[in-house]
DNA sequence: CTGAAAGCGCTTACAG
DNA sequence: CTGAAAGCGCTTACAG
């Protein structure tokens, strides 16, 4: 490979132009910028990432936390950070914090040996303690609303008022008797804000009750069977707001296989508006996921201008005011399940 | 941040053995070795990345190239082959080629600017010539089945024998006139293969007619969309190989819409065992998605080991001999569609 | 506008 | 088993 020694030496120039008319600097005479990309383009030149990275202490890359990159909320949410990040000339390294036993340490390595200049986190960090001092003062937003309670810059939907709507709706339609589900996994930070909405609706409306159900996989197959417990529940529940239209597609699915009318005798919500909620034509709450990676990419973008690798100690006494927070529109979209 | 030479300093000893305890070269003794880690433990000290790839030559860093990563195949592909890469201490670098136009050069920079050690490529590089020079030499994998047909190592679903399996499945069922689906779109290289068998397959069974009906998008709605013009069709069809778990479920829906009977007077295949397959008990073809990212990544590992930053005259020649196919095994799930 | 030179933080023969 | 030293390929004040 040529390295930058070769093209001055091809050109007659010094190490010192080339590198500036590489990095567009603008003091660089026309007639040394010309022999310059004529030599790039005869010897093949690129320039050595690890060797730029260490000299300038940036690494054209952006870290990506995610509890599962093929789950699809997750799975758009790269894609759309990938094309944000791409289009700015950044390239994206992605880690899955669900991947086997997991630790801080090593989550934060890329962050923590300089293998990056931003993180984009959508994994809850438990305990935000272990995380919080290595990652102060480097650029990281998140998509996950508990990290959003504290301190750190976010793009998420709010599933607090997202679920009360929800709630809203399927009372409307004449639901007295709702069920609520919320997963028992840990790494879920939303299933915490759902079940607080199922508490406060059921407080604010009477004579609608909400029963609670736990769920341990995102999947139809949980949702489906999910159904058989529904249907024990005594009053028999008239409505469900699953959180998930994966959820919800297994329990739609169950319900027409058991001769139970949706939405007539039971009315059901999903949440996302994937591909599989338009095909079933469910009920749900849609979240523009891409665009919310993009954006998540937009704001890191920005942190990473204004905070360099040394933020000065006024610009971290500074940051709590300024921490931006997007919160994202959602949108209940009814179909043919409610 | 502190470095080597502060672990030196605090412990008295060279950076040269600093280096040779932290790369757990065997020849440390045993004081030493302790007073690092306790050195190590104290200041916080993490290597830095860039310095190290600048030295080693190596990046720990190995590139994803996928067309789309919020594709459910291409999300699942990802997903393994980050968890297997995650296991033995790699990271990945994340590339969507069909993220606004693209050159074959912004596809290799991570390559050819020493970003990466190695690269899995599931999108279809074409041309192929475009990218061989940059490559040559280069540990690649590919899990595209056209690129396999070059000179690459790849972990593939062989598209050819298993679309001819599902039309023979559809035969054995008592269809007579099939409808085999493909994609337009120039990304998708199997959508060849996959018309080569259905000619095939018609050749060799008198009394079948397979007629080939194209698609535009690889999504639900595009599968609904279709349905209409699936029963214009003289002699209207009595099945169709969908090529898509997705496609098959918006069709699967509409002909229920349409009060057409599935399977009864129209069988329906889809292709990948995706969770909205399952949810619709549809008939399809199952393949191990997350184990061929994971199995891509593991011969990609080897390919690293063997060919090292600057492989020999020797070893390049030897390579086409040696290059590892790993055809993957899929499996025909018939359920409720057929 | 340009060049000589220092140095980013490591690793690795080489010599002991 | 250990250390002194060179050097990976760049960028960036500094001096002209």
């Amino acid at each position: 490979m040529p390295t930058i020694k070769d093209i001055a030496e091809f050109t007659g120039l010094s190490t010192a132009t080339v590198s500036r008319c590489l990095n567009r600097h603008p003091y660089v005479s026309r007639e040394a910028q010309l022999a310059i990309e004529l030599a790039v383009r005869e010897l093949g030149y690129r320039p050595n990432s690890a060797a730029r990275s260490l000299r300038s202490g940036r690494t054209g890359r952006v870290g990506v936390v995610v509890p599962d990159a093929s789950h699809p909320f997750f799975a758009a949410l790269v894609a759309g950070a990938g094309q944000a990040a791409a289009a700015e000339g950044f390239d994206l390294l992605l880690q899955q914090t669900e991947t086997g036993e997991w630790h801080a340490d090593r989550l934060l390595e890329p962050v923590i040996t300089a293998g990056v200049d931003g993180l984009l986190v959508a994994s809850e960090l438990t305990p935000w303690e272990q995380y919080a001092a290595a990652l102060s003062g480097f650029p990281v937003v998140t998509c996950d609303q508990a990290l959003a309670e504290i301190d750190l810059p976010a793009v998420y939907v709010d599933h607090y008022e997202s679920t009360l709507e929800g709630l809203a709706h399927l009372r409307d339609r004449d639901s007295r008797s709702i069920v609520g589900i919320s997963s028992t996994s840990p790494a879920a930070s939303c299933d915490r804000l759902r079940r607080a909405a199922y508490r406060e609706f059921a407080l604010g409306n009477q004579g609608v009750t909400v029963h609670e159900l736990y769920i341990d996989a995102d999947t139809p197959e949980a949702g489906s069977q999910l159904f058989p417990k529904l249907m024990a529940l005594e009053p028999r529940p008239d409505a469900v707001f699953t959180g998930s239209d994966d959820i919800a597609a297994g329990l739609l699915v169950a319900a027409r296989e058991n001769g139970v009318d949706v939405p007539a005798r039971l009315k059901i919500i999903g949440f996302d508006d994937s591909p599989i909620a338009r095909v079933l034509r469910l009920t749900t709450v849609r979240q523009p996921v891409r665009r919310m990676g993009a954006r998540a990419f937009t704001l890191l973008r920005q942190l990473m201008h204004t905070s360099p690798s040394s933020p000065s100690p006024r610009a971290i006494a500074d940051r709590p005011s300024g921490v931006q927070r997007v919160r994202v529109r959602y949108k209940l979209i009814a179909r043919e399940t409610t």
